[in-house]
DNA sequence: AATATTGTTCATTTTTTCTTGAACAAAATG
DNA sequence: CATTTTGTTCAAGAAAAAATGAACAATATT
């Protein structure tokens, strides 16, 4: 129940604790992010793998690793911390096919993926002189990638807030012995409501140092 | 993909945009946790429920939607929001069997959601003179809640974090033209575990004012 | 305008997570 | 020490979430 710290492993497992570098890649079909072709560390061929294997050199196969575990304490998909590890990675920016062939991931997560963390504000989309096909590179800056998450995901949430506090208010029958503690208890919640108010600003300017 | 806030409901409707108080119970068989029984407020019957409908109070109904609603942000299962939100809702410590026929769980369910909430420290045992069964009630200090979500959920990544450093820079290959990128994307990293060993401390200060 | 390229959407399938309930263990009671 | 009461564990089923890939839309190219 719960994975209090969950270790995802699917395209890539870590060698944090063994010392080696790869492990596999237990994809349906497809076949290993790192390959056969043993030490290869070209940058990024923005056009066409030609014969076998577009891969990530040991670097960004680290950095999936560690994004896909970051990202899993937030209970983000796998998939989503590929992507941004992938282009956290990688210098050169990256079109949408170039992730999805690195990363062995279908068309449609590629696509889905890109959408969601640029929505976030953690991908960027770089406009190439001449080329068609969009780019992305990663957002670095821990005031955006904070503030947008907040933003997105917590925001929504304490904006409801003094609604729902007086939807519990509504809710309680003053004729029952159990209003005075009711009332207390939405006492303590508002104070939470306040506490957040009060925090996350706090939290996105610290951010902004980093 | 990814509900962003996202809306459980299954036990519970909450009625915050209706007016309206109850919906429905869409359980496997279960009835409903509010029931036919039109306005009964008594307290909670710490035994047996004798008839008909052992039932939540408005007031209880709203705080469990509130609080599966606010967990589901931190995306824990239902059955640990509608524990707690039961347990913070209702002024007598109940037992697991109460609070397995309040809301209509699983005894497998019940049990292992409590224990989350204790080992987290957002509920506490209360030990009755002369009463066998374990009893629990809500913490609601926020410094407590806060510190112990963070000290299961986060810390742990943290900690790792000089080690995934390491890990991180000895996969780089030092002739790789990348390898000035990627010692800068490493120092990016080592900033964000600063950030948050920052940040943590504060937020568990500040939480212990609310 | 026909064709080719690029990107999105969404019904299905696959995978993961949650819930259930019955079997088991532990402790107290008579 | 047999029995009852209380609580946990875990295999199996149900539900939810994520990934896939083919169909579709939008845009650029010739």
């Amino acid at each position: 129940m719960l994975p209090i710290v969950p270790l995802p492993m699917r395209l890539v497992e870590s060698s944090i604790s063994t010392g080696q570098v790869v492990k596999e890649a237990p994809l349906t079909k497809g076949g290993s992010l790192s390959e056969p072709v043993p030490q290869d560390h070209r940058g990024v061929q923005s056009k066409e793998a030609q014969s076998p294997a577009p891969l990530l050199n040991t670097f960004q196969l680290e950095a999936v690793a560690l994004f896909v575990h970051a990202f899993s304490a937030l209970s983000l998909p796998r998939s989503i911390g590929e992507i941004y590890g992938l282009l956290f990675s990688t210098p050169e920016p990256l079109s949408l096919d170039d992730v999805q062939q690195r990363l062995q991931l279908s068309r449609g997560s590629a696509s889905e993926g890109l959408r969601w963390l640029r929505s976030l504000g953690a991908v960027k989309q770089v406009y190439l002189p001449g080329i068609r096909k969009e780019h992305f590179t990663a957002e670095t800056s821990l005031r955006k990638l904070a503030s947008g998450y907040l933003r997105d995901r917590i925001d929504p949430h304490l904006e409801n807030g003094p609604n729902r506090l007086n939807v519990l208010e509504a809710s309680i029958d003053p004729a029952s012995p159990s209003a005075h503690f009711e009332r207390s208890r939405i006492g303590q919640i508002a104070g939470w409501y306040q506490f957040f108010g009060k925090v996350l600003p706090v939290i996105k300017a610290l951010a902004g140092k980093f």
